[in-house]
DNA sequence: GATGAATGAGTATTCATTCAT
DNA sequence: TATGAATGAATACTCATTCAT
């Protein structure tokens, strides 16, 4: 058992060492400069061994997408936690999760916020990462039920929820950005600032 | 000379016609995707005639970033143009030139804008496409301007320019790359209003 | 001693699932389409095991050459057992064995009848299947054995023995591989008319 | 004009020169066997050449059945032009055309009537060799028409012409088929008289 | 100026086979 | 005995780029 044991948790090892080295390869050098051999390199595996451990390049991409999203909405629900209840916090909170996974997961970020526009392959061909999509909706419900409950509150002005939250998604997605094609421009406290202070206007825009 | 301008006319036609077939190309297919076979076939030239015109298919992908980059500065120079003196109404007709740019051209704000995101090889190495980026801050500085311009008449707080420049450009950005991400979300209009209305707050925001 | 015993009828049983496993396959996906996990998966083993069994994929191959070659001789002396002594009767006998060989192990036919031809391995280099030549040869000379002493007992005209063994053999071999290449334009039981329609004007034609 | 017929002509040299270099290789290696870089090799090319004369290695092996198929209609035309009116003297034309054409076109023999079988990809799934099966119908379809004609002349007894035309070419094809797989045990003009004697036989079978 | 022909350097994926456990 | 893991060697096909004509 332990023999078996010992396997299987070296074959995991493996895998993660597969996505790790995947993680860190494709936003450097995008999906199709990213080859199975130099994610077998960097793990130490020959081409071949990659087959043993995903079926696909498509597929380890795709699970480095789900990854990064499960990463992300944990940060979210953290930051719910331990915020207040008013919709003004939760909003606030959901901002900081996202800068929080933009700066500790950055990765990630390149790879679900990022790697797949301007790939003609997963841009033109959405169904290629389906779940992206669909879970991205999820956390943009997320956003547009806090905003709702705000409105039913009578705290926020009645705007139309979802869109609302679309926009101010998309905001703070610019902002992070435009820090990432310009990397030279802010120091990371200075987007945090700006990512707090775009939360603040919103909010406050949205407020009575 | 006549016969010589002619064909130099011919030449700058055929040059065209590639930038063109690129431009189409480009956004639909991605950088790797697309083939300087497909941008000749459109073209009606063979493969090996691209190398009269361009001497490599990086090259025809800068030019193309550079002509997109031109026509969104005249577009913001035309709103300039017909805009108030305010330093409000001058932001809005900003705001308004980026969205009439991603409306009008947006085969060119796909380029610029998106394209070279998840390319490794422009993403990584920016040096590849480095007009945009210098370019890009030229666009970011006149904002900033128009913002200290605020300042200094006492109409707007006290913020840093720049970064508030940098700010509101990332979220209109932000927005318009969520319509591109999501196409069926918004209905044109939508986000138009969905920029004016960002505009004006952060505008507000800005005021006294 | 019993236990041993138990472990070699266990072993020997495996060897068999895959000898089995593998006489449906290669006819099905031919010797290259054929793959050793495909066999061993059929066989409930693991690919690595297949080579406690057999040491190649040309062996076990080669082993279902064999035992084809095998059952259709078995065949063939069933029905000399049970045919006359006449020289007429016996090659009746032999195909009509030869027919019920192809009806009974469609597999094992198409295994050294058709599949070799066509695999350059095989093919060009017969020595890969060496074994199946030979016991061809021993057939033909059955036959040829039989035309022989139909010639001495006066009975067949003084035909080339041998030569006159192969026409036959190829004669029906040809009719039931055109049956295999367009399994439609006959019925079974037309190819069994035909079968015996042929041998039985080779027979004529041989006699006095 | 001359340069450009120049051209085409070399292209065209080189094309039969890839065709020459896959008939010979192909039945000595099988399809799958034979490699891309093989054929190119026997031609003086490099492998990526291949692809601007065949669009896969599947069209080149189609055109060679192709071919091979043309030969052999061609053979028979030819024998039948110089062959008596008689249904007995076309038939023994036909199969003294195909006998021709074994001898003098053994590798397209060995592509159009062997290379096929045991070929998983094509034996199993003919759609990809959609003429040979359609062609080799027509042939048959001839060799019917021919014995037909000799039953309403009243030369042949009532035999089925189109079931009696496959035996027959079944026959025929089973003999060289043997010489094939065991090419010691006949001379060529063995084969020949063998050819000859079948026929023989079945056509005086055939008659009243 | 234009192009048909050619190719070097890739690139994902497959598979028979080996070997430590 | 059995196998999971690993891989070397293939292999069809692609594409940016070159060059003789």
């Amino acid at each position: 058992m332990k023999l078996r044991a010992r396997t299987d948790e070296e074959k995991q090892l493996k895998r993660e060492k597969l996505l790790d080295s995947a993680r860190v390869l494709f936003p450097r050098h995008g999906y199709q400069g990213t080859t199975i051999e130099m994610i077998t390199a960097n793990a130490g595996l020959s081409p071949a061994a990659f087959y043993l451990y995903f079926s696909s390049k498509t597929v380890i991409y795709r699970a480095l997408n789900a990854r990064g999203i499960d990463i992300l909405q944990k940060e979210i629900e953290e930051q719910l936690a331990s915020a207040g209840v008013s919709a003004r916090e939760k909003i606030g909170a959901i901002a900081r999760a996202y800068f929080r996974f933009f700066t500790g997961n950055r990765d990630y970020y390149d790879i679900i916020a990022i790697l797949h526009l301007g790939q003609g392959e997963f841009f033109t061909n959405p169904d290629k990462v389906p779940d992206l999509e669909a879970r991205t909706s999820e956390l943009l419900s997320l956003i547009a039920g806090i905003i709702q409950e705000g409105v039913e509150k009578g705290v926020f002005s009645d705007a139309d929820p979802w869109r609302t939250a679309v926009t101010l998604w998309g905001m703070i997605d610019g902002v992070l950005l435009l820090e990432v094609k310009k990397s030279t421009s802010f120091t990371k406290v200075r987007i945090e600032q700006a990512v707090e202070r775009m939360t603040e206007i919103v909010v406050r825009a949205l407020e009575i």
